[in-house]
DNA sequence: TATAATGATACCAAATTGGTATCATTTAAA
DNA sequence: TTTAAATGATACCAATTTGGTATCATTATA
């Protein structure tokens, strides 16, 4: 299967839930991962890894956690799944042409390099801001009670 | 990153080899091995699966081999990949969203969906007729001479 | 009957994946 | 000053996947 990891699905709850927050908000990652179903010690490490990315601003100690880096409408699915998954690339080829022994006579090689533009541009044009929006409208209750689990 | 593993990428090359011979030639999996930088019994194993799916056709015994199932016009590159990778699906919860405790309230499932049919489209409509026809006008030499290698 | 092809499958080492745990550091508060 | 609670970094692990090889059975031709 083609496929993103599981790893990269759980980083967009993460940010997803972030965005969900009023703009600035600072959660710990032992909360978001009780919320979101995410195994607790691979939500640190996500966590981590997004801060090191650049999309989350972290505070250490007591009292600390995560915060968005940018506002929910600069961060796109691409950034999100790029930081844990690494390139979308497809094929190997689109990134490395010189690796692959066919080049630089290889018609499948174009339409590999198309259609991860397509991919990328899809994904790169579907922000944070929009998802947070639609949870919004698809969660209608989590706005009107106690949200603790 | 978000890949095609490389026996995916190896089947389209077997593909478009047979899609440069005149339709319905034969050819045994160890040629194309050899002229396509295949592992030879990687690339065995691959035509028997690309028979299996229903993409190619087998001749067993001495002077057999294997033959497009149908036009190069009528194969895919999307065909090809999926034969060999299992569906194209982006995220798990595109094709089994019952499996993910966020549904049916997550707004990034309708957001992979979307990306899916995208990605989709694009590769169900490069076909291996127009790929042939790229891959002559790419390397004319390979028209005029001797091809052994 | 020998040869040359595919069908099916078992096998293997290495890499990746999904997940846990630990120790060090930082910060706030008792 | 000490404790608690958070992140930073990293080591570790089992299970799965990946890329590749090899083997035996079957089929068909010469």
């Amino acid at each position: 299967m083609l496929t993103i990891s599981r790893k990269a699905d759980y980083a967009a709850r993460i940010i997803l839930h972030l965005a969900m927050q009023p703009f600035g908000a600072t959660i710990t990652a032992r909360e978001v991962a009780a919320e979101r179903l995410i195994p607790p010690s691979l939500a640190r490490r996500l966590f981590s890894l997004l801060a090191r990315a650049g999309l989350l601003k972290s505070c250490q100690g007591k009292g600390g956690g995560f915060s968005l880096a940018r506002p929910p409408a600069e961060i796109s699915l691409l950034d999100v799944v790029e930081a844990i998954e690494g390139p979308v690339v497809l094929n190997r080829c689109t990134i490395e042409p010189e690796e692959c022994p066919l080049m630089p006579h290889c018609p499948v090689h174009e339409q590999w390099v198309a259609a991860r533009h397509v991919l990328r541009e899809y994904l790169g044009q579907v922000h944070f801001q929009q998802l947070a929006q639609r949870g919004r409208e698809l969660n209608p209750a989590e706005t009107c009670g106690d949200e603790g689990g």
